[in-house]
RNA sequence: GGGUAAAUAGCUCAGUUGGAUAGAGCAACUACCUUCUAAGUAGUCGGUCGGGGGUUCGAGUCCCUCUUUACCCA
């Protein structure tokens, strides 16, 4: 209902410059959704604003525009309420019209978006040798929507994972088992992800505990970087090993990424600094490189540098996130660069991009933003970390919804008296399961933190993704039971709005555009979860009211169009969450 | 100590450029399946929006301040 909302702000500018002059073309008309349905649906609340300016009771503002506005094609004549609002009811004649036109459009009505960008989407960036967590899903989801939501508006997305697949660790790891398990580093497949983030943990320890070791581990750094064969051999069996396991996750989720870990950066490090020298950035502190920015200051207020090369001559993840910024720019051509992370990260993506900024490898016209998400935080309400073991791996997790869900699914099935397969129960539990699993992680506003619970997580009623799926799945049951396909209702069926639930229906229906602009615009993918939600209410309260089938044409085609509408709607809208629908559950 | 977020119903959370009587879900209680799947619907209960100032026609939303919590800081 976007064209709705254009049309009616036309109109506004027109009736302002006839009743208040020319001088106020173009004020603001301040025009939204109604605060409350019994307002009407659309609400306009510049009288009051004009009123101090205008010497004028706002109420005799309001109504001088009134007076001068013409906008009977779409809506029913304009109410002045309370100070000053100017409430609009939108006539259902219009609504008729524009649902046809949804119905003829495979987008939903919907637009392409009119300036295309080249998008960079940077998320889920597990670290090799670890086991993916749960904080791994927040990014993972979160850059995986927010990728769907850019590519459905005809954007060129590029969604790339930032391994953590270089650096210190890899020295300590491959020293470690060089002796204590040197088939790891010889034979694919001699260890699984499990035993390898075991020896990470003993390697560690021992690097913590051994001078020597913490020596030797620093050595072996230098000559993975100098690209020993025998230490490149190791590290990249380590990297397939994991690789391998993050892909069964990716898999399940049916996420897609590019991977572009951190060391396919490391060409660039050398002339990242260089170009940073260049441009007059750089000091050298205590034989560090850095660069100083305002704003930054360390525990005794003394200014933070960003350090990008250290005393040893190493580079750090600062270095890798320029030269990645970079890259994404001069070679990837982005106009819009978008970093998944959790907000822990935020302080350092913010000096990063400054760095960028002041080295001037950031056009006027380039986005480069930090999307941070809360964390996902333990029962006492601290963030989970791996050391203290209370992390909760991703694959437990996965495992956990499908085993729940698959039991509480055969017990509904025994005691509703149906004959199900197997397959069915399988296919279901692990759709449901995930599904279940990822709404609740994009239902949530993103920037919170958020204590985990299992119970909540996988929870089948109220704002779930089983609900939504119900509610897909009644309009699944009328089209069997009444023998309707929705394909055939035919190009013109007419559309009857005289139930109150039929009109607040279709008007949600129309919201959709609006909707997903604001989550392209915003990257706040609970605003489409609270949009389908509402979809999904709406349409029950619709069903448990009015029959469908049982009803006299045309008002049953008019119905089912209707059903039409709003199973097409969440079947979009789940996709663009990366949750697929079922026909039956 | 500095920085960044946050504090809304018993619990978990929404709350759109400041708009009219602050909303969901869960939990508790009640009613509705011979009817298109009850994973549903309707209802009851539940609030000094952390405290205090300020800005304005109007503040959960903006500003200041205090308290508490989380995260980041070679």
């Amino acid at each position: 209902m976007n064209s709705t909302i254009a049309y009616l702000t036309t109109q506004l500018d027109r009736a302002i410059v006839a009743a208040l002059g020319d001088d106020y073309a173009g004020t603001d008309p301040l025009l939204g959704l109604s605060s409350n349905p019994k307002f009407g649906d659309y609400q306009a609340n510049m009288a009051m604003g004009l009123s101090k300016k205008l010497g004028q009771q706002p109420r005799q503002i309001a109504q001088s525009i009134v007076d001068n506005l013409d906008v009977a094609a779409v809506c029913e004549v304009p109410q002045i309420a309370g100070p000053g609002f100017i409430n609009f009811t939108v006539k259902p004649s219009y609504l008729a019209t524009q649902l046809q036109a949804m119905q003829l459009d495979s987008r939903l009505g919907v637009p392409v978006a009119e300036k295309p960008q080249r998008v960079i989407v940077d998320f889920s960036s597990p670290n090799i040798a670890k086991e993916m967590h749960v904080g791994h899903l927040r990014s993972t989801i979160l850059g995986d929507c927010i990728a769907r939501v850019l590519e459905f508006r005809g954007h060129d997305v590029l969604r790339l994972n930032h391994v953590g697949d270089w650096g210190t660790q890899f020295g300590m790891l491959i020293l470690y088992l060089r002796e204590a398990y040197p088939e790891a580093l010889t034979t694919a497949d001699a260890l699984d992800l499990g035993d390898l983030v075991l020896l990470y943990k003993k390697a560690k320890q021992r690097f913590d505990e051994d001078a020597e070791f913490q020596a030797a581990a620093r050595k072996e750094v230098v000559k993975l970087q100098a690209k020993d064969p025998d230490t490149i051999e190791a590290w990249n069996l380590l990297c397939d090993q994991s690789r391998r396991e993050f892909q069964v996750i990716y898999d399940r989720l049916n996420v897609q990424l590019t991977e572009r870990g951190e060391s396919f950066y490391n060409p660039y490090l050398s002339t990242v600094v260089d170009d940073l020298r260049a441009t007059g950035l750089l000091v050298e502190s205590d034989g560090a490189q850095c660069v100083f920015l305002d704003g930054y200051t360390n525990r005794d207020g003394d200014p933070l540098p960003l350090i990008v090369q250290k005393t040893d001559g190493g580079y750090n993840y600062a270095t890798t996130d320029l030269a990645a910024v970079r890259y994404r720019i001069q070679t990837d051509r982005a106009d819009r660069i978008i970093y998944i992370t959790d907000a822990g990260q935020s302080d350092h993506f913010a000096q990063v991009f400054q760095v960028a900024k002041l080295a001037k490898w950031i056009p006027e016209d380039v986005e480069i933003i930090h999307v941070p998400f809360g964390l996902v935080l333990g029962e006492h309400g601290k963030k989970i970390k791996t050391r203290s073991g209370e992390t909760i791996k991703l694959k437990d997790l996965l495992d956990e919804a499908i085993e729940r869900f698959s039991n509480d699914l055969k017990s509904r099935v025994a005691a509703e008296e149906r004959q199900e397969t197997d397959d069915f129960i399988a296919n279901s539990a692990e759709i449901v399961g995930l599904s279940a699993v990822k709404y609740a992680d994009l239902s949530q506003n993103r920037t919170s933190n958020y204590v985990f619970s299992y119970d909540k997580m996988l929870a089948l009623q109220g704002n779930t993704a089983p609900y939504m799926m119900y509610a897909y799945v009644r309009v699944q049951g009328i089209s069997r039971k009444g023998g309707i396909d929705f394909d055939r209702l035919g190009d013109r069926a007419q559309i009857i709005l005289n139930e109150e639930l039929e009109l607040t229906l279709a008007k949600h229906l129309l919201q959709l555009g609006t909707v997903i602009n604001e989550v392209e615009r915003d990257l706040l993918p609970n605003r489409l979860c609270q949009y389908l939600f509402e979809l999904s209410q709406k349409f029950n309260q619709f069903y448990d009211k009015h029959s469908v089938l049982q009803v006299e044409e045309p008002l049953r085609t008019s119905r089912l169009v209707l059903c039409d509408l709003t199973a097409k709607t969440l079947r979009l809208g789940l996709d663009l969450l990366g949750i697929p629908v079922l026909e039956r559950m």
